[in-house]
DNA sequence: CTAGCTGCAAAGCGTTTGCACGATG
DNA sequence: CATCGTGCAAACGCTTTGCAGCTAG
């Protein structure tokens, strides 16, 4: 039993078809360690499909985002990249230089929004941050 | 005297030439409290100029951003939004609802800044934030 | 004069949409 | 068997690029 059966099953209870398309792109969100743009997700499912459609993966994408089962994040100038949405909320450091990607664990991030809630009554979405800079080892040059 | 004068002696010191279009676009950046798109722009400087290309525009952004004179933020989904980078720094909330957009004071980010650079030797970029989610009046619905 | 800027046109990119066929429940 | 999902193709919107002519310094 793979992982992504339990999300097949909500798929299902929510009138959602379950598809061999949307078990392909379900599995390859699920099976990175952080974020997939739409093309990698291509570049895997076209491993053993080869016919899939990048409308395919969108919509799906959709439904998903629509569920709150994957998270959108524009990371600036491109393609958008998705990830599951799991109990251990991080956020992302993006080196300009190097385009390295670090995890940044959500309690540098949390205190803001309790903040921003407080003083603006605006109920922030924190859920995955981008934030660009530059790394450690970039910062140097 | 308009108050781009002195950005366009700028302009002129690091090399780069002075003309009617650079002035116009200029103007249309300045003249505006907050961010400002592409198109925006080009509605503006159309009024007195028909001829302007959104190129022309984009070129120019592209010397101002490297300049560091203006500043580019990706707001999700579509155009980029471009700013007077001034003194004063600031970020913007942005409701997904109703797509208003409220200022954020520098200081409910700033800290997360220095939070990084210690724990991660990270020199976040921290200039001008674009945070979703939903406004006071929107979270009651 | 001559490097740099312009407008035009066209291409590029990620994404969305219309449509008829096929598969799911 | 009715609906929903698919692949294909084409369109979309924003942005970038090649190019020949023009212009600022």
């Amino acid at each position: 039993m793979s992982c992504e059966n339990a999300t097949a099953q909500v798929l299902k209870d929510s009138g959602h078809r379950l598809t061999p398309q949307r078990l392909m792109i379900l599995s390859a969100i699920r099976h990175t360690t952080s974020h997939v743009t739409v093309a990698q997700i291509l570049d895997e499912v076209r491993e053993s499909y080869p016919y899939i459609d990048a409308s395919t993966v969108y919509r799906t994408l959709g439904v998903l985002k629509k569920m709150r089962l994957v998270s959108e994040t524009d990371m600036g100038s491109g393609e958008a990249v998705y990830e599951w949405i799991n109990q251990s909320k991080h956020h992302h450091l993006i080196c300009k230089s190097c385009g390295g990607v670090t995890l940044l664990e959500d309690r540098y991030v949390a205190s803001v929004g309790s903040d921003i809630m407080e003083d603006h009554g605006f109920k922030a979405d924190l859920d995955h941050f981008a934030i660009f800079g530059l790394c450690a080892s970039c910062v140097e040059d």
